[in-house]
DNA sequence: CTTGTTATCGGAGCGTCGCTCCGCAACAAT
DNA sequence: ATTGTTGCGGAGCGACGCTCCGATAACAAG
């Protein structure tokens, strides 16, 4: 018997046998669409609605939803993380490749409705989500931070994790105030990281 | 007849007739203990059951939650208020009066659950709780502020607005989580306000 | 004391949402 | 054809925000 398929067309068919499970990537193009309508909180029957399937459907491949979120949001968050060494490498010094970075961050935490205020830690322990970032972005920011730090001179004043977080953070609802300018907060935060003086 | 009351305690009566409507304050003691206990999210029903009352009662005194929320927390948002000016006379410099402020406010912030991630305005214009401590607070803010940039002679980089707004983001979550330590990033945040570097 | 008026009270009820769970259908193996 | 396996869909449950109306109680007038 083989695999001498013929008529199907795509079959995934990484588990053993069963049907060709609905295409993730169908699934998480979905999903995006709505988030970007309806912002990451939006309801599941709205995401298995756009998708065309029952809700079932998404728990089954994301039983939690953070794991959805970082599933979509995964190559950005992975675009981010690599443009650090990339940045510090190419920028004139330390301090320029980390705002350059915190920029990058921030941009891509503003645009998605939500996400900044979605990172919390609430289910004690059990956020994917909130794991993730800070798995995959605290050493990249770390090393930045180092840098930066030891280029201008000053001791180091805080840990990356507070700072990642403390960005995150500067990003909640951003998005609903006209007045409200992160970017421009977090630069200052920066500067504040770096600065002589700590009291 | 005037108010020569004597069986009545506290006898609020402000209105025409009729009964002497619970007294808002039971209402207001039940929704902080409940607060304290369950956070300001907590469900309406809970802080009805707390109190005693229906349901009904929690609505009609206070129709929003944010509007139940300012009037726990009003005495507490007053002395903070209070404390600006007071500061600003008694500390040595304007920035360490700044500095006292904030700590004062990240400190009340922290202590109350989930009360820094209910701080938005997140119902287009009609959230009271937002309203009243940006009223309320940002003139405080902003006279601390302008005196401390004029003290350590840097041009303001930033409004009250957006640096009280910041200081309540970089609180949220504070509680949650051990690591996270809101009042050295606000203090961070201030260093770099007042920081010389724009760049 | 009785009756009428009026404001307040309490919670049933409706809509929404997160999440679970079970019957069903489609395919593979026999 | 029959049986086994596996993915699939959505009904259903509990929790919650918020509304709305019948019940209730105090007071004034008679």
């Amino acid at each position: 018997m083989a695999d001498a398929g013929s008529e199907q067309p795509r079959a995934t068919r990484s588990t053993k046998v069963g049907r060709p499970r609905r295409s993730e990537q169908a699934l998480l193009d979905a999903a995006a669409a709505v988030f970007v309508r309806s912002g990451v909180d939006a309801p599941v029957r709205e995401i298995a609605a756009e998708a065309g399937v029952g809700m079932g459907t998404i728990y089954r491949h994301f039983p939690t939803r953070p794991e959805l979120v970082v599933a979509v949001y995964r190559h950005q968050v992975e675009a981010c993380a690599n443009a650090g060494p990339r940045l510090l490498a190419e920028s004139a010094t330390p301090e320029a490749a980390l705002r350059a970075w915190v920029a990058l961050f921030v941009d891509f935490l503003v645009t998605k409705h939500g996400l900044a205020g979605a990172l919390h830690g609430d289910s004690a322990g059990s956020d994917a989500l909130h794991a993730y970032f800070v798995d995959r972005l605290v050493p990249v920011c770390g090393s930045l931070l180092e840098a930066a730090v030891e280029s201008v001179g000053t001791p180091p004043q805080i840990d990356a994790y507070n700072v990642l977080k403390g960005i995150g953070n500067l990003c909640i609802g951003a998005t609903h105030d006209a007045r409200y300018d992160a970017e421009a907060l977090v630069q200052l935060f920066i500067s504040g990281v770096l600065a002589r003086r700590v009291r």
